[in-house]
Order: C-alpha cells, then structure tokens, then sequence
RNA sequence: GCCCCGGUGGCGGAACGGGUAGACGCUACGGACUUAAAAUCCGUUGGCCGCAAGGCCAUGCAGGUUCGACUCCUGCCCGGGGCACCA
C-alpha cells in the first residue's frame, strides 16, 4: 500500500485499516460513500447544467412533476429513475440531454394540513419542497437544478394570470356558471374527493349543487384538431390516444325540435340524437332536472318539485349520476313529435345530464337498453322500428343486438332505409320543416377553472359596480397571493381578507373587488414545461430558449394523468402557439405512462366524520383475498382491508423509499424498481426483492474488486481467442445489442437488467487467468459497467476508476458492438411433430430448407414420432425451427 | 353505468412480427463453509404419471381460426385506471 496516507492518517490519529481500504479499491460494496463521493463529484463538475448548443442533438427528457406532499413516495421513484435512465442513456449517445425539474405546489392537500395543523399553506408546502429536494439529490438523479421552479412563486403564476388575460380577448376565457358541491354546514365548495357517499368529508352535512359564476376555458373550439393531432402522436401508447380520443368524443348525429305550446306559449324542445333512424320509435322524452320545462312543471306540482329537488342534492360527479337507479317522473306536459305531430310526454330523469347536448334526450325504449328499462318501469309503449338482418324482436325482455343498425320497420315512409340512407332521409325531411338538422357534438366539455380555494393562482379580474368585470392591467401582474393566511374550512380565506379584495377599478379608480376565486392547479401543471425551458426570464413567458428544447422528446408520467393533464397541455400549447409564444402544437413527442405503485388499503369507518386510513406498515396482516383481515399494531383493533389501490397521501399507503435509500443506497433502490416489472405494468408493492438487486450489486463489486486485484489487463488478440473466450464475448456483445435495444427503443428496462444479470453469471463462470482471458474479462467488466451506469450511476462511477479509467463514467459514449463478436457457424434449431417439441438439432448457419429436413429426420427423438406415417406438410422457419406435419 | 388496460409457477415477471412457455430475480427446500450464526457458494423448485427413458396436462374461464396460439377472433369472469374540483 501507498505509506503516505498511512503517515497522515497517523497523524491524525486514524486506524491503519481505514488506509488500506482507501488507498485502493475496497473490497465491501458500500454504498453510502460511493454513493456520496460521485454526487460530489458531479456536483463539482456541474455534470447535469445543460446550454442551448446547437451543434448537438438536443434531448429534452422530463418526467411530470411532483406535488410537494412532504415525503417522496415509490411512485416518484420509479417516475424519476425511468426518467433518468434515459437522460444518462441519451447523454451516452452523444445527445445534449435536458431533465429539469420542479414542484407542482398549489392544491388542496396544503390547506387540508393548514386546517389541521394551523400552519400556512405556503409555509407547509416549501418545508415539503426543501425536504423531498434533499430526498431526490439522495438518489442520483442527473438534474438541472438551476432550472427550478415552483408554481407558488409569483414569478411563474404570474404568467398564468398573463396567459388568462389575452384568453379573454381572444374569447377563449370567458365566464358562466358552474355547478359546485356546496356543503351548507361549512358554508363552502368542496372538491369531488371532499364528498363521501353524498355527505362533506368533515361535516357529514348532505351535499346541495350550487349554481355559481365562474370562467371557462374553451377547449371546445379546439376539440376538432385536439382529435385529429391524436394521429399523429405516433410515439404515444395506443390507450392513451384511445381514451383521449373518446374522451374528446366526436359523434355525428342530428339535433332536432319537438314544438310545444304550453300556457299559449309556443316554443321548442331540443335534443341531439345519433339514432335519427329510430326516431319513428320515440314514446317518451325525458329532460334534465336543471332543464327549464322541468322547473316549469315543477313550480306546479309538488311531487314533481320534490323529485326535482332530490335530483339536485347529491354530487356532481357523472360515475354518482350514471350508476345511480334510473328514475323519472312525468312532467304532465306535452311536445309534438316533428314528423308525426303526435303527442308525446316529458319526463324528469335523473339520469339525463343538463351538461351533454341539450339536457334533454328522446326515448327510444325499442332500441335503446336504458330506455327499455325506463319504459318498462313506467309502462311506456315500445315499438321496434328497426330489423336487423330479419331476426325476431319481443317487448318481453332487452336482447343483445336491439341497438344493432339495421332497416327501417313501422316507420311509414322510411320503411326499408337502411341506417345511412334512413338518417340522410329524416334528416332532410326535418330540415325542411325546420326542425332539424345534421350536427357534429362533442362529449369534450368546456374546462372551468374557478376554484373557490385560497392555495392557487389568483385569477387576475377586478370586479367593479360600475365597469363591470375589468382585467387587471398587464403592468399590476402578478397579483400576488398573500402566503400568510391559514384556511380553517369554511369558505375562503381570500373572501374574508380585505388587504386581498379591496382595490380600485383600473378603469374608472372607484372602489371595486378583487376577484378571489383562483385557478385550477391543472393550469399550473398544463405549460411548465415551457418555463424550464425559459427559466428566469422576468420580461416573457417563454424565450427563443424554448425554441431550441421544446417539444419534450420524452414525457414519463402515471398513466392517471392520460387524459386531464395530457389534454390541457396539447390544448395550452395550442393556445399559445395561436398567440404566437411557439411554434409547435404538441408538446410531448414520446409519452411513457408508467404503472401505478400499488399497496394495500386499511381503513376505519366511524360512524360519522371522515375515514381514517392506515399505512400497511401499521398493520398486522392475515388471510388473502376475501379473507383478509388486520389490526393495527398500535392499538390491537381491527382494522378494514379495502383492497389494493393507488399508492396516496390520502389512503396513508404510501412506502417511504428513505428507508429503502438508507439500508441498501440509492442504487439498489433504482435498480429494484427497474427491474421488478416493466415500466408500463402496475406494481403491487413488495419488500421481498429488494435484497436480490442488493446481492447483485455485491456481487459485480465483487468481481470487479477480484479482476483488478491482480494487476492491468493488456489488449487481446482477436484471432487468437480460444472457444470459451469467443463465447464470452458473443455473449457480451449480444447482450450489449440487446440492452441497447431494450432502453433505447423498448424502454424494457426490466429486461435489460435481467440480460445483464444473465451476463454477469457467465462472466463469474469464467475463470481464465491468462493473458487472453484478462483481456477478454477487462472488455466484459468494462460493457457491463458502461451498460449499468444508466441504472446505478454511483457505484458505475466507482468501478469505472477502480478499472482503470481515467475518465468520469458518465462523460463516456454508449459502445458500440463488435459484430466479428456475434459471428456463429453453426445453429440450434427446434423440430417439432405436429406442432410439440421433440428434438433439436444443429445445423449451418444459413441452412437451406432440404438440409434442415435432413437433420431434422435424422434426430432419433424425432423419428420415433414421424416412423410408420406419412409426412403432409414440412414448415421451415429458417435459424429457428422446422414442424414435420404427418 | 360508460371509456381504457391487465390476468402466465408459491411470488415479481420473460417469451419483441403467430414459432422452444416459465429467461432473470425472489421465496422455499437440500448441501458446502463455520464451534455456531450471518454472509457467501453449489444444487432443486409449474402439476400429474413413471424405477427410468420418457409421456401427458398447463398461460383467468368457454369456444373458434391455424401445421403451430400467452400472442389473433367471439362470448364471459375477475382486478386496476379515468369519469371533468385529488394531483
């Protein structure tokens, strides 16, 4: 060993130990120093900082940012270490790689822990940002911190409050009303979530919907691009644009008018159906209880009012309306049908939302199932006017293809039409008395943003009693939140602070009020991307910086987020490219959405007040499926299994990956989570695992510590190898190919670790200690360690210099295969009788079918089962396999 | 209820364009080393039949297409995500 550092550590009073381990490589794998030495080292370096550089192909790599809910969960590691996986292994390909990161710090959680902890929202949420910061620096991640950001600074909302006002001008921000919870114990609006089995979360009160005004983005006028762009996304997973797409929900149909006169007073009943081929059918219509004919027969009776009534407590959420018991109540109120003339009644049902079309929908209860079961319910007349391919129809039950398209029955002059010509038909004859045309509606909904909550952007309007609703002028911007209010649950703590609402009209200078509802944290989360890309520019949203990022290459993110999010932000970007901030209208090129992170649920049920939730990790478990069961360790009482679910702060079953960092290191935690499923796949949280990435990380710190123990290794001869030496590296560069592969286009990074893995265990089977085997070994430690470094970037670092390299790992280039490596001679190729296995056999590369049939015929366990019959049919698949049909 | 996804050994998963089902890892069991334990190393590990060679069954369930199906088609069951104010 090295005598100097001997001499110095005895200076100062160190074991002698402590300088033989350091004075070369050690030979225990121990992370906590590895890991901490190449975080300095990087830091040193500033490895991650990134500049526009146009010389380089630029790679924008982002992962959704975290809400800072205090803690980081499992969830946001495998986010982040997907994300970094491809930021080192993008960077090993030569490219400029971008991975920012920041904090999506508005929302309710912050007020809760206000409500219950009597701490500021802001005060909360930037100790969280502090501590979950630290947390994400413990694991490696290649990061831009200088291009921080945090939705709560002024610096960033205040171009949400820029963007909303030139919305306003163009027409795309505008205001109406809105129905909201409204919990009239609290006197305030609850969030969906807040509202449990119909009741507040922290009353217990019965919900009212409340009719408020509030501002709408029209993502509407851009539903029809927002669609179509879907094709183009080729990079993204098919479900994601699947659901986007029905989700947007184009349907072409017809919007048609049942004339009425009620009271002498003439007027027209609206709805929009994409079955106008049924409309000789209709025995009913049945309207929303928000629907003005039904307040109109409500006012006159009391039955109708009291149902009327009922249909409006409740929540607003359309998973409550749709599984809710179809019921309805006449209106005694009569419309004509447009092309007969008959009469037909409105009825109230719970089931039609005042949201979609026009509130109102004919009933079709001869092709539709839930007007089938509301007509039978009530005794209403069903009439089939469609024949599908002539098969029988009975009133006496609902059969699967009654909704089938089929041709026109019992319909007069469309009798015989089939589906297309039938519509284009009624449609014509409707157009021409003028009640009716052919129309394209949208499911997609205009997106309100008016949040009734302190903890979010301020929405920058100044309501004055004689200018009426005034924007606040581009040069007060931002208006600022004021971070020292703390929320105590009833209604808002902006409403109730004057310092906040009281302020001149920027138009006439008379007194007014400020606006205090703020703006829905997806606003904050739909455009950050941009800001990363524009960091600190204090003049503009977004600079020619972003010109040069943007779009994102890669968007990694739960697939939870597959339709809001990712929607607001393909709709944002258009928005802004409209107002000429960019040129591009998708923002994310490649989209990843990772598998949740699953764990247990354990609950208790008061009788009253809010559920409590139990960490897994407090529970004592037993029993599987219907039959498990638990107490909570603390207090010996049983405690509610309430299934798997979501990993969330709200469910308490979150795992603190700390724990995890602080046993094993941050590179066994990445490298577990990498490797214990695919990134798409959901995860059921286990414990069991971890230890086996543990072990393999012992064991290639291992290898490599006994392969440098003996000195360098020089160069290999190529031509001189001997056979288990050629098989080591055709192992090494196909698995080299593979990995590559697997993290480069299939983003498997599960099975790239496994073929390392696999690797690892050929080259510990390799004993060859001479000249030839050194070399070869030096080759194969090197690739493993290079193919790693994505994975387990600090102990990369260390074993990188520990071989001999002078370089910093993760300045290194990805390598490149040796195809002489991968050159084989000979194949095995499978034999199958009649589609079963039952021989393989070797054969040239390259074979020819005859030679193949040949070598197949001749394997003795083949023979057994071809012997005595006759071969039909001989299929080859060339360097894979041969059936022998007989 | 509607839209989307998934279901393979005791467990996580592999099989990439229809071509060897169970790679890799975990668990369990057996063995080596040790005074002992831990760690480490070696072996076995889908089920059934068989002394063995080997054979049969098997990818949620029921069918279908094909020389050949985890993979494609039809119907069903179960689990998960989303449903517009959790993020």
């Amino acid at each position: 060993f090295n005598s100097l550092p001997l001499f110095n550590s005895l200076l100062k009073g160190c074991a002698p130990s402590w300088v033989i381990l350091r004075s070369c490589m050690q030979e225990r794998y121990e992370p906590a120093g590895i890991e901490a030495a190449a975080q300095r080292e990087w830091d040193r370096s500033g490895a991650f900082a990134v500049r526009e550089d146009p010389s380089r192909p630029k790679y924008y790599c982002l992962c959704m940012f975290p809400y800072p809910s205090g803690h980081l969960h499992m969830g946001h590691v495998r986010n982040y270490t997907i994300g970094d996986v491809l930021t080192r292994f993008m960077r090993m390909q030569g490219c400029n790689v971008l991975q920012p990161m920041g904090w999506d710090a508005f929302g309710l959680p912050a007020e809760n822990a206000a409500i219950e902890n009597r701490v500021a929202p802001a005060r909360w949420t930037r100790d969280n940002i502090a501590h979950m910061k630290r947390q994400l620096q413990a694991l490696g991640f290649a990061i831009d911190w200088t291009r921080e950001l945090a939705t709560c600074d002024p610096d960033y909302y205040r171009w949400n409050q820029w963007l909303f006002l030139r919305m306003l001008e163009r027409g795309i921000a505008y205001k109406t009303t809105g129905v909201v919870n409204w919990d009239p114990v609290d006197q305030t609006v609850l969030a969906n979530e807040q509202v449990i089995d119909g009741r507040g979360w922290r009353t217990g009160a019965p919900i009212e919907k409340r009719e408020i005004p509030m501002y709408y983005l029209r993502i509407t006028g851009y539903a029809e691009e927002l669609l179509a762009a879907l094709e183009g996304l080729d990079d993204w997973p098919e479900r994601v644009r699947v659901m986007q797409s029905n989700w947007i929900g184009r349907s072409e149909g017809v919007n048609l008018s049942f004339p009425y006169e009620i009271d002498g007073r003439q007027g027209e009943l609206k709805v929009f159906t994409t079955r106008a081929d049924t409309i000789m059918g209709v025995s009913f219509v049945a309207v929303a209880a928000e629907h003005p004919l039904a307040e109109l027969a409500a006012s006159r009776d009391a039955t109708l009012r009291a149902f009327v009534d009922e249909c409006r407590r409740g929540s607003v959420m359309e998973a409550d309306l749709a599984t809710l018991e179809k019921k309805g109540v006449p209106t005694g109120l009569f419309v004509r049908h447009p092309l007969t003339g008959d009469e037909i009644e409105v009825w109230v049902g719970n089931y039609v939302l005042m949201a979609y079309g026009e509130g109102a929908v004919m009933g079709v209860p001869g092709h539709d199932e839930r007007d089938f079961a509301f007509a039978k319910k009530y005794g209403l007349p069903i009439l089939p006017v469609i024949e599908v391919d002539g098969r029988p129809y009975s009133t006496d039950a609902w059969q699967d293809g009654y909704a089938d398209e089929g041709r026109c029955i019992n319909s007069g002059a469309y009798d015989g039409l089939e589906y297309d010509n039938a519509i284009d038909a009624i449609a014509g004859d409707l157009e021409k008395k003028g009640l009716g045309r052919k129309q394209v509606v949208w499911r997609l909904r205009d997106w309100g943003i008016s949040r009734q909550r302190y903890w979010g952007c301020p929405i920058p309007i100044i309501h004055c009693p004689a200018c009426g609703d005034v924007p606040v002028p581009d040069e007060q911007l931002p208006v600022r939140l004021p971070e020292e209010l703390v929320p105590d649950g009833s209604g808002n703590p902006l409403a109730k602070s004057p310092e906040f609402y009281e302020c001149r009209c920027p138009k006439c200078g008379a007194d007014a009020r400020r606006e205090t509802d703020t703006m829905d944290t997806f606003v904050d989360s739909s455009w950050y991307f941009f800001r990363f890309a524009s960091a600190g520019n204090d003049h503009a949203m977004v600079d020619e910086r972003a010109a040069y990022w943007l779009p994102v290459d890669q968007y990694i993110g739960g697939i939870e987020h597959a339709i809001l999010h990712l929607l607001y932000s393909r709709f944002w970007t258009r928005v802004m490219r409209d107002c000429g901030l960019t040129t591009i209208s998708e923002p994310f090129r490649r989209l990843l959405t990772q598998g949740m992170v699953l764990n247990e649920i354990w609950l208790r049920k008061p009788a009253s007040g809010r559920i409590a939730y139990y960490n897994p990790a407090e529970v004592e478990a037993a029993g599987e499926g219907e039959r498990r069961s638990g107490v909570l360790k603390s207090d010996g009482q049983p405690v509610e299994y309430g299934g798997i679910g979501t990993m969330s702060k709200s469910r308490r079953n979150g795992v603190d990956p700390q724990e995890l960092i602080d046993r094993y290191g941050a590179d066994t935690a990445r490298l577990f989570t990498m490797f214990a499923a695919p990134p798409e796949h959901t995860l059921e949280w286990s414990d069991e695992g971890v230890e086996g990435a543990f072990r393999f990380m012992k064991r290639l710190w291992k290898i490599v510590h006994a392969h440098v123990q003996v000195g360098s290794a020089g160069e290999f001869r190529l031509d001189a190898l001997e056979p288990a030496q050629r098989a080591l590296r055709r192992q090494l560069h196909q698995t080299l190919a593979k990995v590559g592969d697997d993290i480069g286009r299939r983003r498997t990074f599960n099975t790239a670790i496994a073929a390392v893995m696999e690797l690892l265990n050929g080259i510990a089977r390799f004993d060859d200690r001479s000249a030839q085997g050194r070399a070869v070994m030096q080759e194969a430690l090197d690739l493993v360690v290079l193919m790693l470094s994505p994975f387990v970037p600090h102990a990369a670092h260390a074993l990188w210099q520990a071989l001999g390299h002078s370089t910093a790992v993760v300045d290194e280039r990805w390598p490149a295969v040796d195809p002489a490596a991968l050159a084989q001679d000979t194949v095995e190729i499978v034999v199958q009788v009649n589609g079963r296995l039952r021989g393989r056999v070797q054969i040239a590369a390259g074979a020819g079918e005859a030679a193949a049939r040949a070598a197949a015929l001749a394997d003795p366990g083949v023979a057994k089962f071809v012997a005595g019959q006759t071969v039909r049919k001989f299929v080859y698949v060339p360097g894979k396999l041969v059936n022998v049909v007989v």
